[in-house]
DNA sequence: AGCACGATGCTCT
DNA sequence: GAGCATCGTGCTT
């Protein structure tokens, strides 16, 4: 029983700024309850290396970033503001503490299944895909590359250049400068025309 | 349409 | 004990 395409661990294995731009597009599948759920990846960030302020690395490994010092193309899943969970994908070669933060997605199979989980609502923010694709900390750490786990990553739709907007990261105002104003946020454009964010404005 | 705020608990200092 | 890679509500324009 196969089932699924993953990107594999050379897609992941690159540098964070061109993952972060590559994974637009793609396409975020889950098996939740024997259920199929999956949305196109439309909203990225870049978390790159201890130097980047921004980045959860800044002051070194710990318990709760270790997994971003760890293979490419692996799930780092953390827990923040008391009840959010948030997943990155694992960039770039072991032993280097970098991810890409998916910010938005598209739902395009088990439609009904996510609205029910969002209540309706939509799925353009961190916490809000965790919720609407039941990612927890469960899945903190698992291969994105092998469909083993029930969650992965596979090609989807282009995205050229120029349908990319970028700008800074979102929530990072107490970081220093230039980290807090980097451009390393992705974005599909335009950003008001997806199919699942039209149904949820009715 | 936009802003302010409270929820809520884990992680690291 | 402080701070958080956020979200939804409720109140103001």
């Amino acid at each position: 029983m196969k089932f699924g395409n993953p990107l594999p661990l050379e897609f992941y294995d690159r540098p964070t700024l061109i993952v972060a731009r590559e994974l637009l597009g793609t396409r975020l599948t889950r098996i939740l309850d024997g259920e199929q759920l999956a949305g196109i990846i439309i909203e990225t960030e870049a978390y790159i290396g201890e130097e980047d302020m921004g980045c959860h690395a800044k002051a070194g490994k710990t318990k709760r970033n270790g997994v971003m010092y760890g293979l490419p193309g692996h799930a780092y899943v953390y827990f923040t503001y008391g009840m959010h969970w948030m997943l990155n994908a694992v960039t770039e070669r072991e032993g280097f503490p970098a991810a890409v933060l998916i910010r938005a997605i598209d739902p395009v199979v088990g439609v009904d299944i996510i609205s029910t989980r969002r209540q309706g609502r939509d799925t353009a923010g961190p916490a809000k895909l965790s919720r609407a694709l039941g990612i927890d900390k469960s899945l903190n750490g698992v291969d994105l590359c092998d469909t083993g786990a029930g969650l992965w990553i596979e090609p989807g739709a282009e995205v050229g250049e120029d349908d990319i907007i970028s700008g800074p990261r979102v929530g990072l105002d107490t970081v220093a400068e230039p980290w807090k104003s980097i451009p390393w946020r992705f974005r599909v454009s335009p950003p008001a025309i997806f199919p699942y964010e039209e149904r949820c404005r009715k």
